[in-house]
DNA sequence: CCGCGGGCCTGAGAGC
DNA sequence: TGCTCTCAGGCCCGCG
């Protein structure tokens, strides 16, 4: 599911639910998820206050009272929801009286606050790991990543640099989380198309040769900051599962204007050309050929 | 070191 | 209806 926007989106609705409150109870309903989950996971958490809820790219980072950060990644399919009030009086088992599909809720927190706040896998491609904060530094999930595409230090003369030697396509690049944090496929389609840059041309041609960013660097920066205010702004995308934690969708799909349009027409005005796609190392790339170059 | 392709999972949708 | 095939918002790992 997630990119940036939508883990952004995760972070903020799960904040008045986590933040400043213990969490009571946690299970760990399957010994893995992507990876097995850590022998003492759920004594590392019971009895713990989060003091505060961040992210880092694709992660969502809890900070709790013992020193310790639970880090959290959706995969694909991830998804929290918040559920207030009634369930918090069953006892012993984690169990929501609302009708929907339990079978892949994995984890659950069961907050002082009064929440209970459920993450949910189909695929599994998301996982969960307690590390002390003082061992973020060599965290190697954490380790290489790029900068933060919102914040300050991300900027054309910054991306022109981390891009001067690639030997790779502008869209390998910008979804290589060294070069920049968080964008995924969709936000990378959509900003090449905002900027009107070719996701086939080469990453280095946004420096010049004396590693100078480019007016492309400048304007596939200004469209990186835009695509992704906007979709944080519209809740994020909801194709298959991204879900604001109190269950509402985001919008932000309709505002796509290549991402899974193949064969509509190309928005720019006077453009006429049609949405296409094709495969880059395994993903699909939907762009317009006749106005980005 | 770098770039690429395979694999990890389940589920939705298309085509037959 | 039901089977088979393809594809999906990510990222680790091993290979060349």
């Amino acid at each position: 599911m997630p990119e940036l926007p939508e883990v952004e989106i995760v972070r903020r609705g799960l904040q008045g639910a986590m933040e400043g409150s213990k969490i009571v109870k946690a299970e760990a309903r399957r010994k893995d998820l992507r990876f097995p989950f850590q022998k003492d996971f759920v004594a590392r958490l019971e009895g713990q206050t989060v003091t505060g809820l961040g992210r880092r790219a694709k992660y969502l980072m809890a900070d709790l009272a013992s020193g310790d950060v639970l880090l959290m990644h959706l995969g694909m399919s991830g998804s929290f929801r918040v559920v207030e009030g009634d369930s918090v009086k069953t006892s012993g088992q984690f169990h929501h009286p609302r009708n929907e599909d339990r079978l892949h809720d994995h984890v659950m927190f069961r907050m002082s606050s009064g929440a209970d706040v459920i993450f949910n896998d189909p695929r599994r491609f998301g996982y969960m790991k307690i590390i002390a904060r003082n061992a973020l530094d060599d965290e190697p999930l954490l380790k290489g990543l790029g900068p933060e595409p919102l914040g300050n230090e991300f900027d054309a003369a910054m991306l022109a640099r981390s891009c001067a030697n690639r030997k790779t396509s502008l869209k390998a690049a910008l979804l290589d989380q060294r070069v920049v944090a968080g964008l995924g496929n969709i936000y990378v389609c959509e900003a090449l198309y905002r900027a009107q840059l070719s996701p086939r041309r080469l990453a280095a041609t946004l420096a010049t040769k004396k590693g100078e960013p480019t007016d492309h660097a400048k304007r596939l920066v200004t469209a990186i900051h835009a695509v992704l205010n906007q979709a944080i702004s519209a809740g994020g995308s909801s194709l298959r599962d991204h879900r604001q934690t109190n269950g509402e969708l985001g919008y932000f799909q309709h505002s796509f204007q290549v991402y899974d349009r193949e064969g509509e027409k190309c928005q720019t005005k006077g453009c006429g050309g049609i949405v296409r796609r094709f495969t880059q190392n395994g993903r699909s790339t939907f762009w317009c050929p006749k106005c980005q170059k």
